[in-house]
DNA sequence: CAGTGGTCTAGACCACCAG
DNA sequence: TGGTGGTCTAGACCACTGC
């Protein structure tokens, strides 16, 4: 089943093997030839063949373990990228005119159940800070953040009304870790009312947090107005 | 600023540049040196550099093109990676007990608008499937699908009833192409029903469409039961 | 223990593209 | 057109783990 010319870069590997695994001639739970094996057989050298199996693997279309060889996923766990960037930026690249109203910011301490939930001790100084970005003029997302004064002093001197906290952060606050997550909630008379909607209206919510080292940099709530739609490819 | 020892895996390339980045000693916007000073620097071969570059290239933090050499991100777009895993196994992996009830299925053809929509051909006969998934007994989330038999011939013949669409789709319909989104719906009153909540809910609403070639195999709109956070880390 | 994947190396050629 | 990243190669050693 050789091939005469050979596959000779990791993309035709990579090509090859989907081949075999759409076309069922390496069924789910199969084990695959070796990379040595398959190596000789496309006529290239073991690292291209390994650069191509392990992207795989690392999609979850290919189980990998030493000793025990490659075998194609029983039960493959897809791995959608979602895309995660500056408001401003996405709502440009929608193609409208960012707007951006801040709303209030407020330092205080960090209360006790609040300091918990954002995994922050209580009596840190926090700095809260609503906002609005706007797409052509109508409410986009509302931004309900937490910044960790303590992680983040500069942001005290910035002046949030000309550049969002989001666009700040993003620039200025680097992170080590992040947690990011989805939800649906109603909304209630006041998200409602900033985001130009009725009462109850279902919002996609998208909570994160960051971290650098151990410290809780920031938590952001975003409530995105009705109609938008979270999307990626794979 | 070289290190005496030296730095031979790419993991620990990857940490350093990380470090210097997060240190600001490279700032957003500036260039880094190139692979072959890098290694020089680090004591290692190129190609680990260019191992660790690349993936941080990939995560959004650098912006690399030839000749142009490598630079810090000025908007690093993070990407998230969501996994997308069999619903069966979301339910059991979060240590509930995994229950299935189909409600219904019917053959019939594509409907103008309806294929459009699946991007389908007018015509093209199609399996609807609607059914339920439970955890612990209770509503987990609502699937609601269209396959293009079309192309997946076989499901005609599998017993829906004993393994879940999902299941079978992702064990014996390969895709080359998938497209994911995200939305928040407000419930209407029969899947409010379905899902054991109230009328005009919230809804964390999943929308997937694949394809294998140019071939819609299926599409699927999931209504996840209200509480329902998908979540992923950084 | 031995076979497999994981990784590093030194060198090479090439594609791209900014100057 | 020259400098940069992108990739391939042949070989090597190592880490893990099934047998």
């Amino acid at each position: 089943m050789s091939r005469a010319g050979g596959i000779a870069s990791w993309q035709g590997v990579q090509e090859e093997v989907l081949r075999r695994i759409n076309a069922r001639i390496w069924k789910p739970g199969d084990p695959i030839p070796n990379e040595v094996d398959l190596a000789a057989e496309f006529g290239c050298a073991r690292a291209t063949v390994n650069r191509a199996l392990r992207e795989l693997a690392e999609t979850g279309l290919l189980e990998r373990r030493r000793k025990a060889g490659t075998r194609v996923a029983l039960h493959p766990v897809r791995k959608a990228i979602l895309d995660i960037p500056i408001i401003r930026l996405e709502i440009e690249g929608r193609g409208h005119a960012y707007g951006y109203r801040l709303l209030r910011t407020a330092r205080r301490p960090a209360s006790a159940a609040g300091g918990a939930a954002l995994g922050m001790r209580p009596g840190q100084p926090t700095l809260r800070i609503e906002a609005l970005h706007l797409a052509d003029g109508r409410p986009f997302v509302h931004e309900d953040r937490w910044v960790n004064l303590a992680a983040v002093p500069q942001i005290a001197t910035a002046d949030l009304s000309a550049i969002s906290a989001n666009e700040w952060l993003v620039r200025h606050a680097p992170f080590t870790r992040g947690d990011f997550g989805f939800e649906a909630a109603n909304a209630d008379r006041r998200i409602a009312g900033l985001l130009d909607t009725h009462e109850s209206a279902a919002l996609l919510i998208a909570t994160r947090t960051t971290w650098n080292g151990d410290q809780t940099v920031t938590t952001v709530r975003l409530s995105f107005a009705p109609g938008y739609r979270m999307h990626t490819t794979i």
